[in-house]
DNA sequence: CGTGTAATACACCATCAGGTTAATTAATCT
DNA sequence: AGATTAATTAACCTGATGGTGTATTACACG
Protein backbone atom coordinates (compact mmCIF):
# COMPACT_ATOMS: atom_id res chain seq x y z
CA UNK A 1 0.00 0.00 0.00
CA UNK A 2 1.52 3.16 -0.93
CA UNK A 3 0.70 6.54 -0.21
CA UNK A 4 -0.61 8.99 -2.79
CA UNK A 5 2.65 10.94 -3.50
CA UNK A 6 4.31 7.95 -4.25
CA UNK A 7 2.08 6.67 -6.27
CA UNK A 8 1.39 9.80 -8.58
CA UNK A 9 5.60 10.03 -8.48
CA UNK A 10 5.71 5.88 -9.85
CA UNK A 11 2.87 6.23 -12.45
CA UNK A 12 4.94 9.36 -14.03
CA UNK A 13 8.13 7.01 -13.91
CA UNK A 14 7.67 5.77 -17.26
CA UNK A 15 7.63 7.73 -20.55
CA UNK A 16 4.53 5.69 -22.30
CA UNK A 17 2.70 7.07 -19.92
CA UNK A 18 4.07 10.24 -19.31
CA UNK A 19 3.26 10.58 -23.31
CA UNK A 20 0.15 9.45 -22.22
CA UNK A 21 -0.75 12.41 -19.86
CA UNK A 22 0.80 14.91 -22.66
CA UNK A 23 -1.98 13.44 -25.00
CA UNK A 24 -4.47 13.52 -22.61
CA UNK A 25 -3.53 17.33 -21.66
CA UNK A 26 -4.89 17.87 -25.62
CA UNK A 27 -7.89 16.67 -24.71
CA UNK A 28 -10.13 13.89 -23.86
CA UNK A 29 -9.52 9.99 -25.66
CA UNK A 30 -10.41 6.70 -26.01
CA UNK A 31 -8.15 3.85 -25.01
CA UNK A 32 -7.35 3.04 -28.84
CA UNK A 33 -6.24 6.58 -29.34
CA UNK A 34 -4.11 6.38 -26.31
CA UNK A 35 -2.84 3.26 -27.82
CA UNK A 36 -2.46 3.80 -31.65
CA UNK A 37 1.19 5.38 -31.12
CA UNK A 38 2.27 2.73 -29.16
CA UNK A 39 1.11 -0.56 -30.90
CA UNK A 40 4.36 -1.09 -32.67
CA UNK A 41 6.00 -1.19 -29.65
CA UNK A 42 3.87 -3.04 -27.24
CA UNK A 43 0.32 -5.04 -26.93
CA UNK A 44 -2.89 -3.45 -26.55
CA UNK A 45 -3.37 -5.24 -22.94
CA UNK A 46 -0.03 -3.67 -22.10
CA UNK A 47 -1.68 -0.21 -22.86
CA UNK A 48 -4.56 -1.15 -20.75
CA UNK A 49 -1.86 -2.06 -17.89
CA UNK A 50 -0.30 1.42 -18.41
CA UNK A 51 -4.16 3.01 -18.04
CA UNK A 52 -4.92 1.35 -15.11
CA UNK A 53 -1.78 2.40 -12.94
CA UNK A 54 -2.51 6.26 -13.91
CA UNK A 55 -5.92 5.49 -12.99
CA UNK A 56 -4.84 3.68 -9.47
CA UNK A 57 -2.95 7.32 -9.13
CA UNK A 58 -5.91 9.19 -9.90
CA UNK A 59 -4.16 10.77 -12.74
CA UNK A 60 -7.26 10.07 -15.02
CA UNK A 61 -10.57 8.92 -15.23
CA UNK A 62 -12.12 6.65 -17.34
CA UNK A 63 -15.67 7.15 -18.53
CA UNK A 64 -17.42 4.84 -20.82
CA UNK A 65 -19.48 5.59 -23.76
CA UNK A 66 -20.98 2.60 -25.81
CA UNK A 67 -17.76 0.38 -26.33
CA UNK A 68 -15.30 3.11 -25.85
CA UNK A 69 -13.77 3.98 -22.27
CA UNK A 70 -13.45 8.31 -22.90
CA UNK A 71 -10.00 8.62 -20.82
CA UNK A 72 -9.67 12.10 -19.23
CA UNK A 73 -6.98 13.47 -17.29
CA UNK A 74 -7.08 14.53 -13.59
CA UNK A 75 -4.56 17.60 -12.61
CA UNK A 76 -5.31 17.49 -9.30
CA UNK A 77 -3.03 14.79 -7.87
CA UNK A 78 -0.43 16.20 -10.37
CA UNK A 79 -0.93 19.20 -8.38
CA UNK A 80 0.37 17.87 -4.96
CA UNK A 81 3.46 16.28 -6.80
CA UNK A 82 4.36 19.91 -7.73
CA UNK A 83 3.74 20.90 -4.76
CA UNK A 84 5.86 18.68 -3.09
CA UNK A 85 8.33 19.80 -5.27
CA UNK A 86 7.83 23.84 -4.90
CA UNK A 87 8.24 22.68 -1.01
CA UNK A 88 11.57 22.37 -1.48
CA UNK A 89 12.69 24.53 -4.52
CA UNK A 90 14.19 27.17 -2.74
CA UNK A 91 16.72 24.35 -1.00
CA UNK A 92 17.55 23.22 -4.44
CA UNK A 93 17.70 26.25 -6.10
CA UNK A 94 20.03 27.59 -3.69
CA UNK A 95 22.02 24.33 -4.14
CA UNK A 96 22.22 24.90 -7.55
CA UNK A 97 23.17 28.29 -7.33
CA UNK A 98 26.01 27.22 -5.07
CA UNK A 99 26.95 24.09 -7.29
CA UNK A 100 27.17 26.98 -9.99
CA UNK A 101 29.71 29.05 -8.31
CA UNK A 102 31.76 26.06 -7.63
CA UNK A 103 31.83 25.23 -10.72
CA UNK A 104 32.31 28.59 -12.01
CA UNK A 105 35.44 28.52 -9.93
CA UNK A 106 36.89 24.81 -11.15
CA UNK A 107 36.40 25.22 -14.83
CA UNK A 108 35.84 28.32 -16.73
CA UNK A 109 34.12 26.78 -19.83
CA UNK A 110 30.87 26.40 -17.62
CA UNK A 111 29.40 24.50 -20.21
CA UNK A 112 25.77 25.52 -19.64
CA UNK A 113 24.15 23.27 -22.48
CA UNK A 114 20.84 23.04 -21.53
CA UNK A 115 18.20 23.08 -23.95
CA UNK B 1 17.82 0.82 -19.05
CA UNK B 2 16.10 4.13 -18.05
CA UNK B 3 15.87 7.63 -19.23
CA UNK B 4 16.94 10.19 -16.57
CA UNK B 5 13.78 11.55 -16.21
CA UNK B 6 12.13 8.20 -15.51
CA UNK B 7 14.77 7.74 -13.02
CA UNK B 8 14.40 10.76 -11.61
CA UNK B 9 10.91 10.58 -10.97
CA UNK B 10 11.27 6.85 -10.30
CA UNK B 11 13.21 8.11 -7.16
CA UNK B 12 11.26 10.20 -5.77
CA UNK B 13 8.13 7.36 -5.78
CA UNK B 14 9.31 6.49 -2.20
CA UNK B 15 8.48 8.27 0.98
CA UNK B 16 12.19 7.42 2.55
CA UNK B 17 13.58 8.78 -0.29
CA UNK B 18 11.61 12.13 -0.56
CA UNK B 19 12.83 12.36 2.89
CA UNK B 20 16.14 12.01 2.48
CA UNK B 21 16.04 14.84 0.13
CA UNK B 22 13.99 17.39 2.44
CA UNK B 23 16.45 16.50 4.62
CA UNK B 24 18.96 17.37 2.37
CA UNK B 25 17.42 20.07 1.66
CA UNK B 26 18.67 22.00 4.81
CA UNK B 27 21.98 21.47 4.40
CA UNK B 28 24.89 18.25 3.46
CA UNK B 29 24.96 15.22 5.67
CA UNK B 30 26.54 11.86 6.10
CA UNK B 31 24.93 8.75 5.62
CA UNK B 32 24.12 7.69 9.14
CA UNK B 33 23.00 10.96 9.50
CA UNK B 34 20.33 10.25 6.98
CA UNK B 35 19.53 7.13 7.96
CA UNK B 36 19.31 8.11 11.66
CA UNK B 37 15.22 8.81 11.36
CA UNK B 38 14.92 5.69 9.83
CA UNK B 39 16.96 2.86 11.66
CA UNK B 40 13.88 2.04 13.41
CA UNK B 41 12.26 1.39 10.50
CA UNK B 42 15.14 -0.42 8.01
CA UNK B 43 18.54 -1.52 8.06
CA UNK B 44 21.39 0.49 7.12
CA UNK B 45 22.06 -1.41 4.21
CA UNK B 46 19.02 -0.65 2.89
CA UNK B 47 19.51 2.79 3.64
CA UNK B 48 22.32 2.60 1.66
CA UNK B 49 20.18 1.32 -1.71
CA UNK B 50 18.29 3.97 -1.12
CA UNK B 51 21.07 6.41 -1.20
CA UNK B 52 22.50 4.41 -4.31
CA UNK B 53 18.67 5.52 -6.07
CA UNK B 54 19.21 8.96 -5.55
CA UNK B 55 22.77 9.05 -6.63
CA UNK B 56 22.12 6.63 -9.86
CA UNK B 57 19.28 9.44 -10.53
CA UNK B 58 21.72 12.28 -10.45
CA UNK B 59 19.62 13.98 -7.01
CA UNK B 60 22.39 13.62 -5.13
CA UNK B 61 26.56 13.41 -5.18
CA UNK B 62 28.23 11.69 -2.70
CA UNK B 63 31.73 12.76 -1.25
CA UNK B 64 34.24 10.93 1.03
CA UNK B 65 35.82 12.38 4.51
CA UNK B 66 37.55 9.85 6.26
CA UNK B 67 35.05 7.29 7.01
CA UNK B 68 32.00 9.46 5.95
CA UNK B 69 30.73 10.20 2.83
CA UNK B 70 28.79 13.13 3.26
CA UNK B 71 25.79 13.25 0.79
CA UNK B 72 24.73 16.84 -1.31
CA UNK B 73 21.81 17.45 -2.91
CA UNK B 74 21.75 18.16 -6.58
CA UNK B 75 18.94 20.02 -7.83
CA UNK B 76 19.20 19.96 -11.78
CA UNK B 77 17.30 16.96 -12.26
CA UNK B 78 14.91 18.27 -10.25
CA UNK B 79 14.58 20.89 -12.35
CA UNK B 80 14.24 18.98 -15.64
CA UNK B 81 11.30 16.95 -13.44
CA UNK B 82 9.34 20.48 -12.48
CA UNK B 83 10.23 21.17 -16.30
CA UNK B 84 8.09 18.39 -17.54
CA UNK B 85 5.12 19.04 -15.44
CA UNK B 86 4.95 23.08 -15.91
CA UNK B 87 5.07 22.02 -19.93
CA UNK B 88 1.62 20.41 -19.30
CA UNK B 89 0.67 22.90 -15.86
CA UNK B 90 -1.34 25.13 -18.33
CA UNK B 91 -3.61 22.25 -19.89
CA UNK B 92 -3.97 20.77 -16.13
CA UNK B 93 -5.21 23.93 -14.85
CA UNK B 94 -7.59 24.01 -17.76
CA UNK B 95 -8.86 20.40 -16.52
CA UNK B 96 -8.97 21.38 -13.16
CA UNK B 97 -11.13 24.25 -14.04
CA UNK B 98 -13.10 22.31 -15.98
CA UNK B 99 -13.64 19.52 -13.05
CA UNK B 100 -14.07 22.41 -10.82
CA UNK B 101 -16.54 24.33 -12.69
CA UNK B 102 -18.36 21.06 -12.99
CA UNK B 103 -18.47 19.77 -9.26
CA UNK B 104 -19.87 23.10 -8.81
CA UNK B 105 -22.99 22.18 -10.72
CA UNK B 106 -23.23 18.60 -9.29
CA UNK B 107 -22.04 19.57 -5.48
CA UNK B 108 -22.13 22.89 -3.85
CA UNK B 109 -19.88 22.10 -0.57
CA UNK B 110 -16.80 22.57 -3.73
CA UNK B 111 -14.79 21.38 -0.37
CA UNK B 112 -11.73 22.55 -1.56
CA UNK B 113 -9.24 21.42 1.49
CA UNK B 114 -6.10 21.94 -0.20
CA UNK B 115 -3.84 23.89 2.27
C1' DC C 1 -28.78 -13.77 -34.73
C1' DG C 2 -24.10 -13.48 -36.24
C1' DT C 3 -20.11 -10.42 -37.04
C1' DG C 4 -16.88 -6.72 -36.12
C1' DT C 5 -14.88 -3.66 -32.83
C1' DA C 6 -13.28 -1.68 -28.17
C1' DA C 7 -11.49 -2.96 -24.30
C1' DT C 8 -10.57 -5.94 -20.42
C1' DA C 9 -9.41 -10.32 -17.86
C1' DC C 10 -6.58 -14.22 -17.19
C1' DA C 11 -2.49 -16.98 -16.90
C1' DC C 12 2.03 -16.74 -17.36
C1' DC C 13 6.96 -15.06 -17.43
C1' DA C 14 11.24 -12.18 -16.69
C1' DT C 15 13.10 -8.49 -14.44
C1' DC C 16 13.38 -5.05 -10.93
C1' DA C 17 12.62 -2.98 -6.20
C1' DG C 18 13.03 -3.05 -1.47
C1' DG C 19 14.17 -5.42 2.20
C1' DT C 20 17.01 -8.84 5.11
C1' DT C 21 21.56 -10.87 7.44
C1' DA C 22 26.25 -11.62 7.43
C1' DA C 23 30.75 -10.41 5.79
C1' DT C 24 34.01 -6.88 4.22
C1' DT C 25 36.46 -2.54 3.42
C1' DA C 26 38.46 1.60 5.09
C1' DA C 27 39.63 4.98 8.20
C1' DT C 28 40.40 6.53 13.16
C1' DC C 29 41.78 6.03 17.93
C1' DT C 30 44.33 4.02 21.63
C1' DA D 1 48.72 -4.15 16.32
C1' DG D 2 43.91 -4.22 17.88
C1' DA D 3 39.41 -2.24 18.46
C1' DT D 4 35.81 0.90 16.93
C1' DT D 5 33.20 3.40 13.64
C1' DA D 6 31.17 4.40 8.90
C1' DA D 7 29.62 2.50 5.16
C1' DT D 8 29.43 -0.85 1.45
C1' DT D 9 29.15 -5.51 -0.70
C1' DA D 10 27.23 -10.00 -1.39
C1' DA D 11 23.76 -13.41 -1.42
C1' DC D 12 19.29 -14.06 -0.86
C1' DC D 13 14.01 -13.54 -0.52
C1' DT D 14 9.44 -11.53 -1.71
C1' DG D 15 6.36 -8.93 -4.14
C1' DA D 16 5.49 -5.56 -7.73
C1' DT D 17 6.12 -4.09 -12.73
C1' DG D 18 5.86 -4.56 -17.49
C1' DG D 19 5.34 -7.33 -20.93
C1' DT D 20 3.25 -11.46 -23.63
C1' DG D 21 -0.74 -14.39 -25.95
C1' DT D 22 -5.29 -16.05 -25.64
C1' DA D 23 -9.96 -15.76 -24.15
C1' DT D 24 -13.84 -12.99 -22.87
C1' DT D 25 -17.14 -9.20 -22.26
C1' DA D 26 -19.95 -5.65 -24.11
C1' DC D 27 -21.84 -3.03 -27.46
C1' DA D 28 -23.35 -1.67 -32.47
C1' DC D 29 -24.67 -2.89 -36.96
C1' DG D 30 -26.81 -5.26 -40.76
Amino acid sequence: MKDPLSRTFAALADPTRRAMLARLSEGEANVSDLAEPFLKDMSLPAVTKHLKVLEAAGLITKGRKAQWRPCQLNGEPLREAVDWMEEHRVAWEAQLDRLGAYLKTKTKGTRHGRK
